[in-house]
DNA sequence: GTAGACCTGTGTGTAAGACACAGGTCAAGT
DNA sequence: ACTTGACCTGTGTCTTACACACAGGTCTAC
C-alpha cells in the first residue's frame, strides 16, 4: 500500500503515516520510483500504533514497546507498566478538566445577567476580575 | 516589582512573566540598569491574565480581550462569546477523556490476568491488539 | 574584590501532527 | 506525444504555553 491508501484505510491522514515513518515506527519499502510501499506487516504495525494511541500511549511509549518487541521480547510487562502511568496522568488531567468545566459554566451563568462595564486602569474586565471559582482546596487532606 | 518578585507573588515562574511580557501582554518599565519593573497597573494586569487562564481562555484570547479593553471598550461581550466557545471545546475534550479513561481502566483490568506473549511478525503485543474498546458510536444519532 | 544570586536577551525544546512548497511520477484524456 | 491533475517525494516551518539553556551584565553581602 502507498501512503495515502494506508491512511485512508484506517481513517487517518497521509501526514500521520509520514510522521510515524519519519520516526521509524514504520519501515516501508522504497520502490524504484521513490515511492514508499507498506507491506502487510507494516500495515498491521500501523493498525497497532493506532490502537495504542487510542489507549492513551504516547508515540514515544509506542516506540519503546516496538523496540522491545523488536528484540523478540514480550512487551507485555512494559505495556502494563506504561498504561498505569498514563492512566494516572489521565486521571489527574480529568480531574483538572472537571474543575475547569465547572468553573467555566459557573462563569457563563454568572455573567449572563451582569452588565457590561468599561475597563479601568486596574481592571480589564470586571466579569473575569470578580469571578469566584469553586473551591479547589480539599479542606485539609494533604501536606 | 521585578520579574521574580511578581512571579513569586502569584505562585508562578519568572519564565511565565517573561513570556507574557514578550507577547506585550505586560508592559513593564525599563530602569536604567536594564531591569524590568512592574508598576501596580501591570501587577493587576498580571493577576487578570492568570485568572483568565484559569478560566480556560487561551493566551491569544487574552490578548484580544486586553486589546479591546485597551481601546476603552467594554470587553464583556467578547469575553462572553469566547468563553462559550472554550466551554464547548472543553466539553468535547472532556467527553473524549471520559472515554479514554474508561478504555484505559478497562484495558488495565483485562490485562492483569493475561499472560505475556512473545511478539510475532504481525503482532507487536497481543494485549493491545486484542483489546476491545467501549463502543464510541452513538447508535444512529448523527449524519 | 569577589562570590552568589539575580537580571538581560535570544534561542531552542516540547507533542503530535498539519500545512506549505518545489519538484518528481503516473494514469487518463486529447 | 502531450498535457492535466492527482498523487508522491523530501524538507522545513507552524502550532501552545511555557521551560530550559547560555553568555554576559548587575546587585548585595561579606
Amino acid at each position: 500500500m502507498k501512503v495515502s491508501e494506508l491512511a485512508k484505510a484506517y481513517g487517518t491522514t497521509p501526514d500521520t503515516v509520514r510522521y510515524y515513518t519519519r520516526l521509524k515506527l514504520l519501515n516501508p519499502i522504497k520502490s524504484e520510483n521513490g515511492y514508499k510501499y507498506y507491506p502487510p506487516t507494516e500495515v498491521s504495525r500501523f493498525k497497532f500504533i493506532l490502537s495504542a494511541r487510542q489507549l492513551g500511549f504516547s508515540v514515544s511509549d509506542i516506540k519503546q514497546i516496538v523496540d522491545e518487541a523488536g528484540h523478540g521480547k514480550a512487551a507485555c510487562p512494559l505495556v502494563r507498566a506504561l498504561i498505569k502511568e498514563r492512566l494516572a496522568e489521565t486521571e489527574k488531567q480529568f480531574q483538572a478538566m472537571l474543575t475547569l468545566r465547572e468553573n467555566m459554566s459557573r462563569a457563563l451563568e454568572q455573567w449572563e445577567c451582569k452588565e457590561d462595564k468599561a475597563p479601568t486602569s486596574t481592571m480589564v474586565c470586571h466579569l473575569i476580575d470578580s469571578f469566584e471559582p469553586v473551591s479547589t482546596e480539599e479542606p485539609s487532606d494533604e501536606k
